[in-house]
DNA sequence: ACCGGGATGTTCT
DNA sequence: GAACATCCCGGTG
C-alpha cells in the first residue's frame, strides 16, 4: 500500500464542482478509523437554492464562510449530523457533503457507533450513518483537515479518482434539486442511492 | 422489493 | 409555524 497523505490546503481551496469528484477514492480518517468516500455532492454558496449558504452567513453555516479545508458539520432533521469539506475562497460558502464510503479500518468501532447497521455495507451508507459511525457531531465543526494535530483527516493512498464517475441529481432537497452536483464511484455497492 | 409515516429538535420565516 | 442536504420500522405484494 502506498504512503497516504493529508490532502493539502490547496486541494479544497477550488470550486466545490472539482474538488467533488477528486474526492472520490481518498479516505476518510479519524484516528484508526479509515473509509473510501464513494459519493459527494456539491453545494455552490449564493448561486445554490438548495445550499445552506444561499441566503448568506448565519450561526449554523458561519463554517461554511470560513477557509476551505475546514469539516462544516450540521445537525438536521433533530437527530442526525451530516459533514462537508469547505472548499473555495473564504467567504463564498461552498462545500463537498461526504454522502457515503466505505469502510475499511475500524470496522468494530463503526459497528460499536451504529448497533442498527445489519451489514457492514450499511455502516457509512448515508451522510448521517457516515458521521454516526465515525462519531462526528456538532464537536468536530470547524476542525481544519489539512492540520496534524486533529486526528481527522481525508488523506490520498494512491488510488485514482474514477475517471468516468457517475453525475446526477443531488438527494433529498426540495430546491435546487436539477443541478447534476452529485457524484459517485460507478456501481460502487456502498452508495446511498444506485447513481 | 417497495412504499408510507414517525421520530425529534434546531433554524429560519 | 414550517421546513429540514435523514434514517428506521412496519406495512404490503
Amino acid at each position: 500500500m502506498a504512503r497516504r497523505c493529508r490532502l493539502p490546503r490547496s486541494f479544497y481551496e477550488r470550486d466545490p464542482r472539482l474538488v467533488a469528484p477528486e474526492l472520490l477514492g481518498k479516505v476518510l480518517v479519524r484516528g484508526g478509523v479509515t473509509a473510501r468516500i464513494v459519493e459527494v455532492e456539491a453545494y455552490c454558496g449564493s448561486e445554490d437554492p438548495g445550499s445552506h449558504a444561499y441566503r448568506g452567513m448565519t450561526k449554523r453555516n458561519a463554517t461554511m464562510f470560513g477557509p476551505a479545508g475546514r469539516l462544516y458539520v450540521y445537525f438536521t432533521y433533530g437527530m442526525h449530523w451530516c459533514a462537508n469539506a469547505v472548499c473555495g475562497d473564504e467567504g463564498q460558502g461552498v462545500a463537498v457533503l461526504l454522502r457515503a464510503a466505505e469502510p475499511l479500518s475500524g470496522l468494530d468501532e463503526m459497528r460499536a457507533r451504529r448497533p442498527k447497521a445489519q451489514r457492514d455495507r450499511d455502516l457509512l451508507r448515508g451522510p448521517a450513518r457516515l458521521c454516526q459511525a465515525f462519531g462526528l457531531d456538532g464537536a468536530f465543526d470547524g476542525i481544519d483537515l489539512p492540520t496534524a494535530s486533529t486526528g481527522v483527516t481525508i488523506a490520498d493512498d494512491g488510488t485514482p479518482p474514477p475517471e468516468h464517475p457517475a453525475v446526477g441529481a443531488r438527494i433529498g432537497l426540495s430546491t435546487g434539486a436539477d443541478l447534476p452536483w452529485r457524484w459517485c464511484v460507478p456501481e460502487d455497492p456502498h452508495l446511498s442511492r444506485p447513481a
